[in-house]
This record gives C-alpha cells, structure tokens and sequence, in this order.
DNA sequence: CGGCTACTTGATGATGCTCAAGCGGAGTGG
DNA sequence: CCACTCCGCTTGAGCATCATCAAGTAGCCG
C-alpha cells in the first residue's frame, strides 16, 4: 500500500478545474503519509496550517469532552479533505482527526495552499461553496440538537445512512450498520439510547433488522418520527 | 431616519480594502432599506440571494423549532453582513433574519456580489475568513450542545456577554442585561432555567444583581462552574 | 390605577444518561 | 474442533436534569 503510484491529486474534487500541470507540481510539494484505522492525524489545538487531501480512505473529524466523550463533527471521504481552516485564518486546529480507514493523506504547506486559492478563481469559488454547505450542516445540526430529542436525532441519522433498496422499491436499508458508538457519536447521544431508538423501532413494526444490516418499509414513517410529526397513530388503526 | 446621507458602505468591514470608487459603484446598486425593531428581514426556505449590509442598527440570525420556539444562530452588528449563503451556493436561506433594532440595511443582488468576490482577491479572502470563523463559532455550540448542562450554557452565554468592570479590577459587568428570552435563545433553553441558573448564581455569591446589570466578583469561579470543572467547594472551605 | 410585560419560583413528569448485568458472535490458541 | 475471551450489543433500574405548567410578584407606561 501506499504505492507511489497512487501519489495523485488528480481526484481530488477541489482541483476538479485545476491544470494537470499544477497539480502535478502541488503532487510534489506534499507531505504524504498513509494512516492506520484509528490513528491520530491531528489534534485540537495544536498549531499549524497545513491542508490534508484523502486520497484513498475516509477519516473523521472528531472531538472530545472533557468526560471523554466523542463528538462526530463530519466524516471526510476520500477525493475531499480537511485542516483548510487553519490554512484560512492561521489559528489553531479546531477539533481532531483520525482515520477511519487506512487511508493515504497528502499533506500541503499553508503556504502553497493560499497561494493556490488566491491564483485560481475557480479553487477559492468551490473552497467558498464549501465552507457555506458546512456552514448549512452545522446550523442544521445545532437546530437538531436544539429542538428535537434524542430518539429522533438517532432516527435522522439512520435516514442519512439509509440508501434505497434495490429489489423492494420504496424501502430503506442501511447496509454495512456502522457500529453503534458511531452513530451515537453523530447523534451526540450514548450508545444505550441508539440501541433503545433501534429497538424501539423494531419493536413498532417500522424497521427490521437482518444480519448485518436495517430496513425500513416506510420511509415516511420515520421521516415523521425523525421530526417530530409524530401522530404514529394518526388514523390508520394501525397495531 | 434613512437619510440619503448614510447611505454609505465605508463602515462595511468587508470593503475595508476596497477601492473607494467601487464602492460608490456598489452604493448605487443597493436596494436600501430599514427595518423597524422585530420586523422580519427574510424568512428561511424562501428563494433569493441577496446579500444584506447592516449599516446601522442589528439583526439576529434565527430559526424556529415546530413548536415555535426560537434558536438564535447569531447576532450581526452594524458594519457587518449577511446572506452570503445563498449568494454564494444559490441554495434557498438557511435561517431567518428579525432586526433587533431600528436598522438602515442594504441589498445587493448575487450577481453583483458574486462579481466583485471574483474580482476583488482581498473580498474574497476577508469572506473565506469570515467562514471560517462562523464555522468555529458553530462547532463551538454543537460542542456546549452535546456536553453541557443547559445551566452551564448559560453561564457560558452571560461570560460572552459580560465586560470587565470599569471600576473594579478584575470584576465583570453585564450591563445593560439583555431580555432573558434572548439568552434563552442563544443557549437553546427557555427563559425558566435562565432565571434559575441567575438566581443560583446569585445564591451562591458568584453574581450580584444591581438594578438592571449583574456583576461577578470572580471570573474564573464563573468560567470553572461553567466548563464543568467544577469544584466549587474545592479546598478553600467558602460557605 | 389598571394592565401589560418580564421575571421568579414551585411542582411535576418525561427524557435520557449512567451503572450494571447478561448475551451473542468472531477470533484465537490450545 | 472446542473452549475462552473480547467486544459489541441488549436490557433493566435508578436518578439527575430540565421542559412544562401554573401561580404569584415586580416594574413600567399609559
């Protein structure tokens, strides 16, 4: 692993628009280092500005309670990245990062990265796009943790992890299950209570689990549970 | 009020680095406008990217639970702006905006602002700070959301809120003290639980109600109850 | 003075975190 | 191939927190 052949930037979305030749030459000036599964890639606080580009993996930004608790801030994939913050306005790291898989980095100078964005109107265009779709998420988010309860914000997440079921159409599944911890972690809540949610779920008919993975038939029945519309027994005499 | 005379964005600290004469240039394609106290600016979901500068006066950022309670997301002063969002991603506004007081505020179209953020490398880069920072910001409250008691938000809201004394050295004032509702707001809790964090405080002599500020003797003492490391009655055998 | 709004305080109940015990499945080593 | 162990999941019981409802008080303005 971690065969130079694989030392490209090329899928890198952010220079999507970008020419071959300078991300060639971007490809030389990195730092890149492959990461195990749950090795530290940076820590909160701590200073330096470099920018990290996955190139094959996924990591999590992450934080920590005082109690020690894990709070899931994003989960990065591979052709995006993450550190621009510190790179954009030179204070320290905002929260940590460890790899969720093993996963090649590549690690650019703030330096080279501000150049990049101050030169190319297109890059400093999609950095912008993006900071603003976090920004949407993490209000979103706040919001959630605002006005809903626990239940429901660990229902919410199932819908994000929910793709569409190939054979029944109209039904969820979400298939590999992450492990408990992490959605808890996504949902700000403990594991006990993401197996309560599920349990419950299971239990009123509106999921069904199966080996490794979850179903649900009605997707709009959990989108009104999710949010709080939640006349469950609203007409259909349903039970 | 609005007199032609103010209609300037000088102030704007966006601008600060802008050529004067575009700025005259921007002046002339504003939509200008005021706003009395409580009127609504823009509603969230609704279409249109105009990108908003408050000249004079401020407005508060804030979203609506189902319920109909009301998370504040931020508040901006005079010679700051909002709206970038939707100007930037063309996606509808993700929150709603209420003048806090009398507010002379002008519009410019996305078109217009897009352009000059493309054109003007100082624009955009003061902008991508200012993403950064609010992103900051929201981590920050999804943090105290996830970790803290909703006692401890407030105390972290009225730290926010508190100047250092001008007479007492080492003394902090919350002067004037804003309505409880809006702390309430700031720390995703309700009005009820603002005034019984206060009033402990209070009972336990770390704050000092005076006609209409509240004081703290010890910053610290607040910054520790507030942060969770809590001791309180840690050695020093106070009561 | 009467009425409004903001604040205060108490009682109550639901929610969900914590601790604790039990269970199942997947590796691992004998 | 079987025990053993570790880890993740499940479930229960107890308890603290805090939102909600309700009633009462204080200050302000006409």
């Amino acid at each position: 692993m971690a065969e130079k052949s694989e030392r490209r930037l090329d899928t890198i979305r952010l220079f999507a628009d970008l020419d071959p030749e300078v991300i060639r030459d971007v490809e030389r000036h990195c730092r890149w280092r492959e990461y195990a599964v749950n090795e530290n890639i940076l820590d909160r606080d701590s200073q330096g500005g470099d920018v990290y580009f996955v190139v094959r993996g996924s990591v999590l930004i992450v934080n920590y309670s005082f109690t020690g608790r894990e709070i899931a801030l994003a989960r990065i994939g591979a052709r995006s990245y993450f550190g621009e913050l510190a790179a954009i306005d030179g204070q320290p790291r905002s929260a940590s990062v460890v790899a969720l898989e093993p996963s090649l980095v590549a690690a650019v100078e703030p330096k080279l990265f501000n150049l990049l964005v101050e030169k190319h109107r297109e890059l400093s265009m999609r950095l912008l796009r993006r900071l603003a779709r976090i920004i949407r998420t993490c209000d979103d988010r706040i919001m959630d943790l605002s006005t809903l309860g626990a239940h429901q914000r660990v229902y919410l997440e199932l819908l994000r992890l929910a793709q569409p079921d190939p054979d029944d159409d109209g039904a969820l599944v979400v298939s590999p299950m992450p492990a408990q911890k992490e959605i808890a972690s996504k949902a700000s809540t403990t594991r006990e209570t993401v197996t309560r949610a599920i349990s419950q779920l299971v239990a009123d008919g509106v999921a069904e689990r199966s080996h490794k993975s979850l179903r649900f038939h009605d997707r709009a029945r959990l989108e009104r549970l999710a949010t709080s519309l939640d006349p469950d027994w609203g007409e259909e005499g349903a039970r």
